[in-house]
DNA sequence: TAAATATAGTCAAAGAAGGTCAAAAGGTTA
DNA sequence: TAACCTTTTGACCTTCTTTGACTATATTTA
């Protein structure tokens, strides 16, 4: 498993909760997490800050003082309009590998990729797939996304 | 067959772990095999664009920071002469959206790719999908595709 | 209500990898 | 030997993680 770090070790911990909550939300301290995991609080808001994003479909919310917490919403997407808009913003002109990677993670999340589709496409957008100098590289892999995603939104799209 | 310079004894340092290990996947970490071969890192990172390349049939894949790594893949093409043989001569340095679409029919007929997949990577190499000029366009569609087909015959691809 | 307590947030520095690039050194070949 | 290719090295860069001092906010208590 990709537990090498104690940021990947909190992230997999946080993900186990929230699957194993019927609605997605859970609720969490952070001097607690600190405690479970012998790390500095502030390491548990970085893990937040770099793996709970919206980008990546969570909400973060939380409360200061006696009684704090934080609070972690796994967003759904629902197939439709959301959705739509969600790939129009997150697909500008230019991508980088590593947000190409997180957007297809992302669309396995939501069910609409399956984990091979997710490796095939990661390999086609891949570095060493496209090897074009740097401004031009993103600007293609940008080019594959959309014509990719615009195939998975046709009506007649296989399920 | 002496020819013995640091970076071929990298190279069968290696291949002798992946063939010692159960699924032609490897982890190493790029100072420790600097401080085994008493070199600078950068001797690594020389081998492995030089002698695990796609056209060899490795993908390598890394993360930097705190748990970096370097993984190598290699991906049995041996076990299959004939693929190898036939991946060879159709896909070569350049190829035609036309034949491009024909192999991933061909892969489908052959069980390899699922319908879904085929749509999604006929996308990928779909002539909009790659805004460049005409030599390049099919060179870098030919790159795409081995990489998909390595991709594809990973080990740890799932079925 | 003021002070004490209990949380969480911010930010920057230090640490831990791997990547890039070009020059120097070493070999091969015409 | 000159030209060319491959290997070796090292300086510098980028990315990601860990830590801690300091800040902000909410609740509880005196």
């Amino acid at each position: 498993m990709e537990s090498r770090t104690l940021a990947d070790q909190i992230e997999d911990y946080i993900k186990r909760k929230l699957n194993s909550s019927r609605d997605g939300v859970i609720e969490l301290q952070r001097q607690e997490l600190a405690l479970r995991f012998t790390c500095v609080p502030s390491q548990v808001t970085y893990v937040l800050g770099t793996r709970f994003t919206l980008e990546r479909g969570y909400l973060v919310e939380s409360r200061r003082g006696g009684g704090g917490y934080i609070r972690i919403i796994r967003v759904p997407l629902n197939k439709d309009a959301e959705l739509k808009e969600w790939l129009r913003q997150s697909l500008g002109d230019y991508i980088s590998q590593e947000a190409a990677a997180g957007l297809l993670r992302r669309m396995v999340e939501e069910g609409l990729l399956t984990r091979r589709e997710e490796l095939l496409l990661n390999a086609a957008i891949n570095r060493q797939a496209l090897p074009l100098e740097l401004p031009k590289r993103d600007q293609v892999r940008a080019s594959i996304l959309k014509m990719v995603v615009l195939t998975l939104m046709r009506r007649d799209f296989p399920d």
